[in-house]
DNA sequence: ACCATGATTGTTCTT
DNA sequence: AAGAACAATCATGGT
């Protein structure tokens, strides 16, 4: 190698601006707690590394995903796992909130990233909400924002420091870090599949290559909400207690389908991951007529008698709540 | 070793 | 009435 090792992102975006003639993206004056340019995060099931640009930011994981300021509504500082409620510690999340209301959750982000994270932020002038806040006062943000000088400090990150239980053992999370955000080279040449991902100036976003058929103006997402309300008490955000006891729910027609058709698509294709599988099962169970889904929806409703039954004794004999208790 | 996540559709439950 | 939860699956990664 040459010593201009120091410089490889320099030489890289020279060389690619006189190859292609294109705008090069480089690293901005953020800097993370180990002087990179990134902090490790993860983007829906995808980890990858999100950097804070000068006019955007850029999540460097397997789709790569680039969201400039000027789309941004707000971003909101989240306690990781704002769901679960064992989930605590070394890492938080960013929601980044779009002008068109689309979410991007970055989620396990090192905690001691936070300040970083939080005065980049606030220089660029971003709106940071904090709907996760513990406390009822909301607005307090924005204050915060107003004096977003370093040596001033932010309740959020107290509050997180908190949660983390300060475990003064930040510090060597730095060496525990196998690979190092500022390497982390975006050359990585594994682009087996990564064909289409092309990253042009346009705003091309969702490159979903299903649904040619028409325009979807509406995009009807299932997605899921950050639930964020907890008071000084305990917060449901999503009930998530189980009994063991309890019946399972019945199995939905589609349930059957991809139970009896996932082996297939996945022997067909052996690298698909197991939520593209689910993709797929979609659109052939949409593209399925009445006569096609019978079977499964016979299953169904077998099963839907199952656990009709289940569900009365279950209340009559063991349901929390009724006296009977008997285990 | 266990558990949560995501991606899908349909059914059930809750408000 | 309308939306959230939840059912199977499983690679993945954190605890």
């Amino acid at each position: 190698m040459y010593n201009f090792l120091g410089l490889i992102h320099e030489i890289f975006s020279t060389v690619l601006k006189g190859l292609s003639g294109a705008k090069v993206t480089r690293p901005s004056t953020f800097r993370s707690c180990l002087d990179g340019y990134a902090v490790k995060s993860s983007l829906k099931a995808e980890d990858g590394l999100l950097y804070p640009l000068e006019k955007g930011f850029f999540f460097l994981p397997k789709p790569p995903t680039l969201i400039l300021h000027e789309e941004i509504e707000y971003v909101e500082f989240e306690r990781h796992g704002a769901g679960g409620a064992s989930m605590s510690s070394h890492y938080f999340d960013l929601l980044v909130k779009l002008k068109n209301d689309q979410e991007h959750l970055f989620r396990n982000i090192q905690r001691n990233e936070y300040h970083n994270l939080f005065n980049f932020i606030s220089g660029k002038h971003l709106k940071i909400m904090n709907l996760g806040d513990g406390q009822g006062r909301t607005g307090g943000v924005t204050a915060v924002l107003q004096s977003t000088d370093d040596d001033s400090v932010d309740p959020h990150l107290e509050r997180i420091k908190n949660q983390a239980g300060n475990d003064e053992s930040d510090e060597e999370d730095e060496d525990f870090v196998a690979e190092k955000e500022d390497s982390g080279s975006p050359t990585d040449d594994s682009d087996e599949e990564g064909s289409d991902a092309s990253l042009s100036g346009g705003e091309k976003e969702k490159s979903s290559k299903k649904e040619a058929t028409s325009s979807k103006p509406p995009p009807v997402k299932r997605m899921r909400k950050a639930g964020a309300d907890e008071g000084s008490e305990k917060k449901k955000p999503k009930k998530k207690k189980k009994d063991p006891n309890a019946p399972k729910r019945a199995i939905a027609p589609f349930m059957y389908f991809s139970k009896a058709e996932r082996a297939n698509i996945k022997s067909s294709n052996p690298e698909l991951a197991t939520t593209e599988i689910a993709k797929k099962l979609g659109e052939k169970w949409q593209k399925m007529t009445a006569e096609e889904k019978q079977p499964y929806v016979e299953q169904s409703q077998a099963d839907k008698q199952r656990y009709a039954e289940e569900s009365a004794a279950y209340r009559s004999a063991g349901a929390p709540g009724t006296g009977g208790g008997s285990e």
